[in-house]
DNA sequence: CGAGCCATGTAAACAGTTACATGATTCT
DNA sequence: AGAATCATGTAACTGTTTACATGGCTCG
């Protein structure tokens, strides 16, 4: 469903072939949702199906030809009602945090490479959600310039702020989990230590060491 | 491949047949993963299949059975190896930020309504997730206890405090989620009384309204 | 003319959800 | 006797991943 959703939602900033969905998914912009190619161009076909887009072959070359898709008003219709309704919050499954639980487990060197490489995900990704959301404060991203092309100047702040505020929701989880792992690492930090205690105290007791 | 791993903790801490495993999963316990019966059955069985644990039939009253399955020192193996990895992390696909950063074409009641039931979720999530980790830490947990009588004493911190560390992420990312939720309603206030500038200074004008 | 990009698929496998189904046990 | 709980499944479907596959276009 929210594949769906989101396809119609890229659609409705400029039409698109399923190859600049997919970019738009995987290369850069998009870290709402993604999807692979092998998904997208099936979608988009049952979309047209439905009545929601409008497929149009577009010659590429000599002998090529692509199809872009374009929302419908009968697309357009559906993104209103899915926006409209509560989306029913769903449980999570999270395959770091179910293995932090059993840490026991693993040597404190295999958990500290876990929670080491936990931090630096989520940094870069911080990193990157940062600059985007910057780029949608500025409008620099060229699939929201396109997307405001097509919206009365009255709501166009309103339309920028969400984008900014999603990215914002990223941002803060993104930032809960780099602290988390930092957490993590204290923590192994101090079950190490206190294990060692007695050979540690020796070796404070010289200092300079 | 995580739903197998969390079978082998589970039984890595006691004995269970799949409907204590199913319990465990989605009645109170368990916010690290869950699963329904329907794909926790099959499991046990291709984990007995593969040797990772071991299934016995146990009389239940006169005429019933019941199928109580124990980890093999295979499946021991199995979870240390598994919990030696380093997980790759996934990128997330997330309804509620994706919806979020459309918001345009809803109404602003909707928003708001989607935003409130974002909060309340996550809020009486971080209290489970508060409880659960108190009674962790306190030891009051009866699988946390049946693990512990499995662990020697100079290891039963360690299992205690990465379990708490656990729901501390748990807590981290639900406490982000209200506040971001909360933020959200700020938006929409703010947007909605700029639109409404012209009507709201012209009623600031009568004193008592 | 070859490398890298543009463009689109099929198919098998795996993970997860939902609907349907059955029957014993225990407690009131 | 009936309700709640214990206990275990099959089947259809939806969503996602991964492997395999093809071929034109553009630029150097």
């Amino acid at each position: 469903m929210s594949l769906r959703m989101a396809l119609l939602a890229l659609l409705a900033a400029r039409p698109m072939t399923g190859f600049d969905a997919m970019r738009q998914f995987d290369v850069s912009v998009d870290y709402l949702w993604h999807a692979p190619h092998t998904q997208i161009y099936p979608e988009l076909r049952k979309l047209e199906a439905a009545g929601l887009v409008e497929g149009e072959e577009v010659p590429r070359g000599e002998h090529a030809r692509k199809r872009r898709y374009s929302l419908t008003e009968s697309g357009r219709e559906q993104l209103r009602t899915w926006v409209e309704e509560v989306e029913e919050p769903r449980r999570e499954r999270d395959p770091q945090r179910l293995k932090a639980a059993y840490f026991e487990w693993a040597s404190p060197e295999a958990a500290r490479a876990q929670l080491a490489a936990h931090a630096q995900f989520h940094e870069e990704a911080l990193a990157s959600y940062e600059k985007q959301r910057e780029d949608i404060l500025a409008r620099r991203v060229p699939l929201l310039q396109a997307r405001l092309e097509r919206t009365p100047p009255s709501e166009q702040e309103a339309v920028v702020e969400f984008k900014a505020f999603a990215y914002g929701g990223l941002i803060a989880r993104a930032l809960a989990e780099v602290e988390w792992a930092q957490e993590g690492l204290r923590l192994l930090d101090r079950l190490h230590s206190e294990r060692s205690d007695r050979s540690e105290e020796e070796a404070a007791e010289r200092p300079g060491a």
